[in-house]
DNA sequence: GTCATGACAAAGA
DNA sequence: TTCTTTGCCATGA
């Protein structure tokens, strides 16, 4: 069972569209604290049993890297569902990162 | 009930 | 500039 925290987490990276994605810092700051990055990459490794799925492929560290990846079912498909959504992944780093970056706050404050 | 750890990030030295 | 330390909250033992 999902806590609030997590809930809200599952909640923005389902926001994230087709061919973006986000950093855990810019959505622990879109929930109001910055500081709880950790715990958002806390909430991806609960996400696989969440009952909505969440495109936990989509969010990466902020240094663009797929620091996950190993917990998908394979270390691979992390890399192969980004590539499907248009992003270029080399050696589990997304090229063009800032291309394909998406901010929470930002989509949130536009709605 | 407490202790240690984790898909991170920002600030200090 | 890089390296080290602290914060965050939930989960598991």
């Amino acid at each position: 069972m999902a806590s609030d925290f997590f809930e809200s987490v599952y909640q923005v990276v389902r926001l994230i569209p087709k061919g973006k994605v986000t950093t855990y810092g810019a959505i622990a700051a879109c929930l109001g604290s910055k500081s709880s990055s950790r715990v958002v990459g806390y909430a991806m490794n609960g996400s696989h049993r969440v009952k909505p799925k969440v495109p936990a492929h989509r969010v990466v560290n902020r240094n663009g890297q797929l620091s996950g990846k190993m917990h998908f079912d394979t270390p691979y498909q992390m890399e192969e569902l980004l590539k499907k959504e248009g992003i270029v992944v080399k050696n589990d780093q997304i090229q063009n990162f800032s291309q394909h970056y998406w901010d929470p706050n930002k989509a949130l404050k536009l709605d």
